[in-house]
DNA sequence: TTCTTATTTGGAATAATTCTAATTCCTACT
DNA sequence: AGTAGGAATTAGAATTATTCCAAATAAGAA
């Protein structure tokens, strides 16, 4: 089986486990948004998607993104007044955005944190997702962690 | 010296302390955010104002607004996909936005829980705002903080 | 295959925000 | 008080992200 081949396999495979169609539209969404550890917005996957799918419509690649997000197979990022940006990690992370640069970076959680976090909510609350961001900048010349 | 003279002399202090100009358009948009506990968008802040200052347009209110949370005076809100809020309360708290209702409600954090919040970063990172938002839903019948 | 239903498509529509250029308003300085 | 000069306001146009729509297509079940 060729590379590409099994990664066509696993893709549908992630897709029919939430209980959605594994059309081609929503393998190649998903597969440039994984392929690359940055946040791009709708727009740049749909560039980067077009050059695989030349057919593809925006209209489609919003569509997939919402699927995707409802699966929970990615996540997505809203930085203030500008377009949503979508994020492959899924791993529980914060998001540090460099007011200077604009870049994006991802800052590991530590587990204890989380379950610090969920504390503070007062009983009946009941929090399905936690979106931790932090503005600020930071240094330039070392590198850290994702864009 | 009457309420409203002195609460106009109070608005303009804070303005000033911020090194803006008081103008008229930034006390009354500033005020009508004081006034309630709650995360209007810019278009209920332009529908508020008008009542007390028919000629504002909403461009100023938009520029105010810009100005505001510069100075930190009132905070932006974002939640996905959805027009920016702005939110009066300046004490460090989170947001849990109710998925079901779509009301957000303030959350206290504890001071050792920014303290440890802040020590998640890499060093080199200076976060100036942490912005923690909670998604899920809340038990309907109780009241909870502010909406 | 054929049926049923979900998905895709392109273009139009919507809605939040920003831009622009002319006017007006502050404030500091005489 | 009068005025110069920069900052703020205004209305409306422009931009841009996103959603809506109705027709065409494609996927999965029988």
């Amino acid at each position: 089986m060729s590379s590409a081949k099994q990664n066509h396999a696993i893709l549908s495979e992630r897709l029919k486990s939430c209980d959605v169609r594994p059309t081609p539209q929503r393998e190649v969404v998903l597969k440039v948004i994984l392929g690359k550890r940055d946040h791009p917005t709708a727009d740049e996957i749909f560039a980067r998607v077009k050059s695989s799918m030349p057919t593809i419509s925006l209209a489609t690649v919003y569509n997939c993104l919402d699927t995707l997000v409802q699966c929970g197979l990615i996540r997505q990022v809203n930085l203030e007044r500008a377009p949503t940006r979508y994020c492959p990690n899924l791993d529980q992370h914060a998001h540090f955005h460099d007011e200077a640069t604009g870049e994006i970076h991802d800052v590991h959680l530590p587990e204890d944190l989380m379950i610090r976090l969920k504390e503070v909510l007062p009983a009946g609350f009941d929090a399905r997702s936690i979106d931790l961001t932090f503005r600020g900048k930071a240094a330039p010349t070392l590198t850290h962690g994702t864009n």
